[in-house]
Order: structure tokens, then C-alpha cells, then sequence
DNA sequence: AATATAGACAACCGCACCAGA
DNA sequence: CTCTGGTGCGGTTGTCTATAT
């Protein structure tokens, strides 16, 4: 159950903040059915609503747009993020874009409250083990999983940052965004079939 | 039954990029 | 070229719920 709204003011307006009601829930949809889903801070005003242009984004985002899937993360979603977020490290948006009806806020929830637990328990596990790098040893599967060095690394925000890197999936990043051949299924017989491609993925990032 | 703690997740914040004026 | 508004992203915080004590 939503809290109401907490109205504080911002830059002299009142703005409201916190949980959404459904009332709020209800105009947002109404006013991105008619105009669609840009324009956030007009849409706030279309919509009567005292919120920040950016939190109705936000709210649409992560929320209220269609197709997105609730509930919990299978053990193949689990098993692709962690494949990913090897590749990737934190880029949420770009994990979220290949778990269909998955939000980056989703994915980065699911990674911050379970993943990373579980990776720091092995990584204890395996101190002082000859295994150089951190393991993580998805229970579901029994897999063990390595993560390479310096995967940790490379935090920069923007796509823009892997355009001139060289990429298994083309050339260069955009194409790994662009691939319309990397959908579910591919990529989860793409992981299947190329057992060993974990330790090489990083060598060419 | 009351309180403390942990887990889960929605929402906010600050920063960076981009396009148009 | 510079400025500004709009947008997207990742990190972090806040709050609700479930569980333990």
C-alpha cells in the first residue's frame, strides 16, 4: 500500500515526492496514451500532476510501461545477468536491454540485494584457494562461473565509451546493441555452445 | 505482543550527453 | 561556439514487509 505523497517544495513550486498513488498512476498513463512518452516535464503539467518531469519518466520507466515483467527473477534471467554483467559490469540499461520486459532498475535491484551477496560469499570461500580470481558458484546450476580480472572495472555511464571497442558480436558496441540476433534464445545457446567464451570475453574488452 | 533486523524494491539525486536555439 | 532543456544512466537512499529475537 502506497504512502500518500510527501509535498515538499522545490525552486519555490510544491512538488510532490515519494511513493505514487494510483489516482497519479492513472493520469500519467492517461496523458503519455495521448501524447506519448517524451516531453516528461510537459507531461507532468498535462497530466496536473506536481511532480518533476524526471520522476514521471522514471515512474513510466520503470513501472507503468507496457510489457514489463513483474515478479521474480527465473534462474535463466539470473543465469544471463551474471553472464552479462561479466561482460558489461554495471551498465544496467544495456544487461535490462537483453531480459525482455526486465527494467534496469529491476536488474540493478536484483543484483545489489542478491548477486553481489552471493559473490562476495564465494570470493570468501575462495581466499587462499589457488583460484587467482573471484568465484561464484551459482547454487541453482551448480555452475562455477570466474570472473576475470579488472571486470570491476570500467564504470564509465555512456554507450558511447564502447563504440571504438572491439566486440565478439561485431566490430565495435554498437553492433552488440543493434544485433536484433541477440535475443533470448540466441544468446542463451550463444552461452551454452561456447562454454570457454567466459575467460576469452574479456581479453578483447 | 513488541521490538529489532534484514531483505526487497521504488524512488531520488547528481552527472553526463545530445540536440536545438 | 555557447547555453539550455530534455533525457538517460548508475549510485544511493528511503520505506515497506517479513522474519527473528
Amino acid at each position: 500500500m502506497p504512502m500518500a505523497p510527501v509535498t515538499t517544495k522545490c525552486n519555490l513550486k510544491e512538488v510532490n515526492r515519494g511513493a505514487w498513488t494510483a489516482e497519479e498512476d492513472q493520469k500519467l498513463a492517461q496523458v503519455i496514451d495521448l501524447h506519448g512518452p517524451k516531453r516528461w516535464k510537459s507531461i507532468a503539467a498535462k497530466a496536473g500532476l506536481k511532480r518533476s518531469g524526471k520522476s514521471c519518466r522514471l515512474r513510466w520507466m520503470n513501472y507503468l510501461r507496457p510489457n514489463i515483467k513483474k515478479g521474480n527473477i527465473s534462474d535463466q534471467e539470473e543465469d544471463l545477468i551474471l553472464r552479462l554483467h561479466k561482460l558489461l559490469g554495471n551498465r544496467w540499461s544495456l544487461i535490462a536491454g537483453r531480459l525482455p520486459g526486465r527494467t534496469d532498475n529491476q536488474i540493478k535491484n536484483y543484483w545489489n540485494s542478491h548477486l553481489s551477496k552471493k559473490i562476495k560469499l564465494n570470493e570468501n570461500r575462495n581466499k587462499g584457494s589457488e583460484i587467482q580470481e573471484p568465484v561464484l558458484d551459482n547454487s541453482k546450476g551448480n555452475e562455477t562461473v570466474f570472473v576475470p580480472k579488472g571486470s570491476e572495472e570500467g564504470t564509465s555511464k555512456r554507450d558511447d565509451d564502447y563504440n571504438s571497442t572491439p566486440c565478439l558480436f561485431g566490430d565495435t558496441m554498437s553492433d552488440f546493441h543493434s544485433a536484433e540476433a541477440l535475443n533470448w534464445e540466441w544468446m542463451s545457446q550463444f552461452f551454452e555452445i561456447n562454454e570457454s567464451w567466459d575467460y576469452f570475453a574479456y581479453d578483447i574488452i
